[in-house]
DNA sequence: ATCGTAAACTGAGCGCTGTCAAGATCAATC
DNA sequence: GATTGATCTTGACAGCGCTCAGTTTACGAT
């Protein structure tokens, strides 16, 4: 599931060597430039990234990245891949972890949660994900499509749908409002008022996740017509 | 409401005037550059805005702008803030088309509607309301302050929930909820998937706004207990 | 009509950036 | 041990954000 392909491509382990010299071959650049970037975004913000800063940072010259990215925004683009994978992983864990996985909506509802989670814990991938312009898509391995990641969550809807007998409106709606609903908290909670002051609703960070994942049930059942959905 | 507050500071109109010389004032260069900028930034993007090429569209030197904005990312959020006077204004003139403007749950679907079609509309001014990290506030006129939009939103929330019992969850995470669908369905429509390639949900994006509407009195009336709204 | 003042704008320039072409270095294979 | 091919360095280019000293203009007061 689009994990990483080689662990150590060339040379010996991640680290320098131990010598005195620094070592013409870094071992693991690709992996070291992709950290570090990580963490100047997450320290600086994505539009003060500098490739010669990420470069600095792992001891190599300017140009030494090309050899690994054919861009800045091919770096941005990985990192982007990497927050999908993350996404996904997190996800399947998250049903791995129920009681009965097989629930619709305790399903739906441990997904939701996830996805919150997941954009708190891993803000500066999460927001990658979701800003097009900076990221050029390189091809990914299969498993590692973006479509994947969201794939679950959308069959999520869709088994609650089954259940619930037809309502109001089509299981595509109701898809879009959950998978709305879900990304719409994280974003607002990442960049919107939430994080900035709070000013607007005296909502913790903490508690958006819960409160967000509280309301998604009621959501289906009442979109699917009020009925009374399994459980 | 957050209006210009003069509309040719110095100068003459805000055209240069017919003679042969283009002459040395612009007229109104803070509004030529916001104008060249938004129209610079819909044709590639944000990252790849720079002041020296507004400067260039505007016909003015590359030093020329920071004497109308301290920096670039002011720029950007001066841009932000014309977004959330736009999107106030919007959300006001679709109160007022209303029928009848006190029905709660009318009110609340009206400003939701209003909110994603504005997105759409405004995608540029739309998104930088919303990366705060390529952004310096700068301190608006009274009556700008981003609060102001979205109180409107809340308010409408808070409407419908005096209207509708007291349910499983507070006002508040109605609220966050409320705001949370439209805000995730307005991100996914720009820059999620539904944008890119539309391939997870089959759903047309002038059909998002429609869709998520429809289904926000629902959530609410169930959220609330599922009692009977008003109406 | 003239002057003085302050805003608007210019042009040169500094340090930084992303990117590329050419050369140096090293690990692994034949 | 020589070859090969990936990895990294060096050096350079154009363009960027931003600063500053100086020029041009418009407007109010005289």
């Amino acid at each position: 599931m689009c994990a990483k392909p080689k662990s150590t491509p060339r040379g010996a382990a991640g680290k320098p060597r131990g010598r005195g010299k620094p070592a013409y071959h870094h071992g693991d650049l690709r992996r070291a430039l992709l950290d570090a970037s990580v963490a100047l975004i997450a320290r600086d913000g994505v539009e003060a990234l500098s490739l010669r800063e990420v470069a600095r940072e792992a001891g190599v010259s300017p140009a030494a990245p090309y050899h690994h990215f054919a861009s800045k925004s091919e770096l941005l683009g990985a990192i982007a891949g990497l927050g999908f994978a993350g996404l996904g992983q997190a996800m399947e864990q998250a049903i791995a972890a129920l009681p009965d996985p097989e629930e619709p909506l305790a399903r739906l509802s441990a997904l939701g949660r996830a996805y919150i989670d997941f954009a708190r814990a891993h803000p500066t991938e999460f927001r990658l994900m979701f800003r097009p312009a900076l990221v050029t898509r390189t091809d990914l391995p299969p498993g590692c499509d973006p479509e994947d990641s969201f794939a679950l969550l959308l069959d999520a809807v869709a088994r609650v749908a089954r259940v619930v007998p037809p309502g109001l409106v089509t299981p595509d709606a109701l898809a879009l409002a959950s998978w709305s609903i879900v990304h719409g908290a994280a974003e607002l909670l990442l960049d919107g008022p939430l994080a900035t002051k709070q000013g607007s609703l005296p909502i913790a960070p903490e508690q958006v996740g819960p409160l967000v994942v509280a309301v998604l049930p009621a959501l289906l059942r009442a979109a699917a017509g009020n009925a009374r959905a399994a459980q």
